[in-house]
Parts: structure tokens; sequence; C-alpha cells
DNA sequence: GTAGTGTACTATCCGTTATAGTACACTTGA
DNA sequence: TCAAGTGTACTATAACGGATAGTACACTAC
């Protein structure tokens, strides 16, 4: 279900954070749907739990889960409609580089080509 | 010259690399233009000489630079094509953000428009 | 010769990340 | 009731990267 990169800059909550928010913007986790429990998760990924700890509290910050203390850690109502919201942020991103590769020179059809092959309009060419 | 942002998580030796790339990549560092010294770089923004050295380090070994001791580092003839090359990888992140927001159910059109927004195509509605 | 340039090196401080270990409260279900 | 599994809280520590401080030396231009 996760997969950690332990060799790359992202810290590993950050990466469950990250791929957590994923799953639920592509409705792989639903409303309702138990988390795996820190021990768990813990063992599978060979984390400390404290690791994961933190990346769960993160998430519930963020009102994308709730925990039911000794009963296990659920995905909310409104984690969907949350989730949208940040990929706004991430539109911002990709427009920055946008107008970056635009200064450094670079055709917009490129880049419009690598929009395409992303949502699978078009093939790698 | 130079923005430095203390704040976030980039180093700011990484953040003068890829500024210095982009002043390249715009055409405002030209070919032989002298870059600024780390001593006076490193008072203009009160960052440590090391730091820069770092920085400028870096650059001269990708090629883009070069050092004269005792007069100064400069921008080499390849710098150009050189940064261009660079442009690749940032459009592979773009693709790669593109991905994301296509698995997160954004609508292509969307991410089409903030490439021609970027681009100075259509205007920011 | 002086001023300004690059270069090299050591040492230190600090924040973040991750780990280890322990303890406690809660809920579920046999 | 009690055991197992859940979340939570806390302290302590190790490791690493980034940035700084300070010093010293070699070179070039004027």
């Amino acid at each position: 279900m996760f997969q950690i990169d332990r060799f790359g800059r992202t810290p590993i909550y950050e990466q469950i954070i990250d791929q957590t928010q994923r799953l639920i913007a592509s409705g792989i986790l639903k409303e309702g749907d138990q988390l795996p429990s820190v021990r768990a998760l813990s063992q599978e990924l060979s984390v400390n739990p404290n690791t994961l700890q933190k990346a769960y509290s993160e998430l519930e910050r963020r009102g994308l889960c709730v925990s039911a203390p000794g009963n296990g850690r659920f995905v909310t109502a409104d984690a969907f409609r949350l989730v949208g919201e940040g990929t706004k942020e991430r539109l911002e991103e990709l427009k920055k580089i946008a107008e970056e590769l635009c200064a450094a020179g670079m055709p917009e059809d490129q880049v419009l080509h690598a929009v395409n092959v992303a949502y699978g309009k078009e093939t790698d060419a």
C-alpha cells in the first residue's frame, strides 16, 4: 500500500502523508476506511512507529482522518473534498515550472505534449 | 540579482545554483559575464562565503562557469546549451505533477490552461 | 605593494529526521 | 474478566545536512 524511498531527501513521514493523500484523491481510500495501525505499518515498512505516528497526526490535523483510541484510525467524510483543495496548490507548482520553462526558451508544444502524455492522451514519442 | 528564502526547506547553496541557472537560461547572464565574487555576494545576501563557494563549485563542476583565480569567475561558452539540457529534467518534474493531478481527478483542461497562462497565451481567469 | 579574487581546511553549532524504549488509556471480542 | 490490539505521550539518543566562523594561502590586476 505504501512505498518508502529511504534515499531521497523527502522525509519518511512526509512520504506517508503524500501517499495517503493520493490514495484518498484517487478514491482508493474512502470515507470510513481504516488506515493501517502504526504498529502494523511500522512492521510492514520497517519504520519506527513514532515516525508513522507523526505522519498520522499531521493527516489528522488536516482533517483527513480521525482516531478512535483503542479502535483504529479512519478516513473522514471531508477527506476527499479536502485533498481536492490541495491539488490547487499542486497546480500552482506546475504553473511555476511552466513559467520557468517558458523563460528558458522551451517551446510550449513540448510542455503541452508532456501534459497530454501524463493524461494518457498521447504516447511518449 | 539573487533572492534567498531562508525559511523554505531548499538549502541556500541550492537556491544560488538554481537561480544562476535561470539567469543563464533566460539570457540575463551571457558567456563571459562575471559572477559576483563570493565575498561581495556574501555581504549582499548576509550569507557565509563558504556557502556561496559550495554553490559556485557545483556550477563549475557542471561546466556553467570557470574560475580565474585572482581574477573572478565567468560564465562559459557552453553554459546556455548546458542549462538547456537541464530543462529536460524540469519538464519531467512537470509531467510527474501532471500525472498526480490526473490521478487526483483534476480535468486536463485546467492543467492545459495553467500552462497557457504561464506562456502568456491566456489570462488567468 | 595593496586590494580583490579564488581556494582549502578545520571546527563548531543547530535543526530535522529517525530511532529506541517505555508507559498509559481505551475498545473490542473471546 | 482479560487479553490483544488500538491510539497517545514522553524522554533520550544518534545521525546527518546545512550553515557558520575563522584562518590561511596563492593568484592577478592596478
